[in-house]
DNA sequence: GGATCAACCTGAGTTCAGTTCAATTCAGGT
DNA sequence: ACCTGAATTGAACTGAACTCAGGTTGATCC
């Protein structure tokens, strides 16, 4: 099994959290490169270089931003399909868990999506790179849990065999494609979104 | 009709388009971020304060590189759709299209959906600001295409009444989410990827 | 209650990539 | 030969991320 970094705990006074949570507000709402990282200091009303207590770099707070939310994601499908027997059931179930989430999930989803790429690159700090290769396997985690979920389906009759690994990531690509335009203050509410999309997932691999 | 922006003429020894080519290698392989300015500079072979002749930023590159991208996959939209009249004839034409494509084009691809989130925010000077609006329009269009193509599937009775609007942006969205993994020297060819996802979409929209 | 120690915090200063600017070169037209 | 504007450059500037050397706080132990 892999070992899940050892998250720091927190002292009583510590503003561990309350950085995170106000780097997510503003790197989802103003983007990463476009808030300054002494901004979010203010924010939690700390010094700036009171946030390299608690991380390296503002590109480590990203990093970790964004293995968490991978973290809760791959949480919230294992949760939401273990015990679905019936393959249609458990895509559909793992859907609806896919767009189960707060507005702040939201944003992290945001932040995670457009950075992406960070993922692939090496990095040169130890603990950013820690964080990195953490949110790599994660990703690929996520990726084998809906490969699964297919080959299941596949091998049971329920879905026609296709090639499971592409059609995996083609049906999280079409999920998670949503997190770039979808604002909570729009016209279209989440669920809307979520039950078009799940409908579009099962004609896309049940049919 | 939208206004394209004026093209600067190339007058015979200008570096606009080696700069744009360069720009493109080094966006793509290392990223937008990671690239120093200084490198494009050196791997066209001049100062890097010549650049600020062509390009009033890295970002104006970077939205300039984008702006094209969309023309371009707009102008091929266009292109391969015109003339089909059996919907899902269209679609499939369509999702051929945008797998019909050069590596280079896949380093544009590339470097379009993983700043796209640029073209949210308004910038603070006017070229970067008028090849964003530019853009966006370019986004609004391409989207307003796939739309189009659904709306028209259903009203000839060829797809299931549906949100067209919803859908195209799925469809739109599983197309390009393809860009965010797929590398030309990758295992699986890009031929086997638009077959994949042509019979996806097809299912998605047409059953 | 005072010593101790680690966690936590800060102001001043450094770095470095992006950018500006004034001055210069170069190529084509008259 | 001269002029004009495009193209280029070296030197200097900017600002945001980051470093450093030390200061403060508070829990714990005697």
């Amino acid at each position: 099994m892999a070992t899940r970094i050892v998250e720091p705990e927190a002292g009583p006074r510590s503003k561990r959290a309350a950085i995170l949570a106000a780097a997510v507000d503003c790197f989802g709402e103003t983007g990463f490169e476009a808030t300054k990282w002494s901004t979010v200091a203010e924010r939690v009303g700390i010094g700036q270089t009171a946030l390299y207590h608690y991380f390296e770099s503002k590109t480590h707070c990203l990093l970790t931003i964004m293995r968490l939310e991978l973290q809760r994601s791959h949480d919230k499908f294992t949760e939401a399909t273990e015990g679905v027997e019936e393959p249609t059931e458990a895509l559909r179930a793992a859907v609806r868990a896919a767009y189960d989430v707060s507005d702040h999930e939201v944003l992290q989803m945001r932040i995670l999506h457009n950075h992406m790429d960070l993922l692939s690159g090496t990095r040169k700090s130890k603990r950013e790179e820690a964080e990195r290769v953490e949110a790599r396997k994660l990703v690929q985690l996520v990726e084998r849990n809906w490969t699964n979920l297919l080959v299941k389906g596949m091998s049971m009759g329920a879905f026609p065999l296709r090639d499971a690994q592409l059609l995996g990531s083609g049906v999280l690509g079409l999920i998670v494609s949503v997190w770039r335009w979808y604002r909570p203050s729009g016209p279209t509410p989440l669920s809307e979104v979520s039950e078009l999309i799940e409908g579009a997932c099962v004609r896309m691999v049940a049919t």
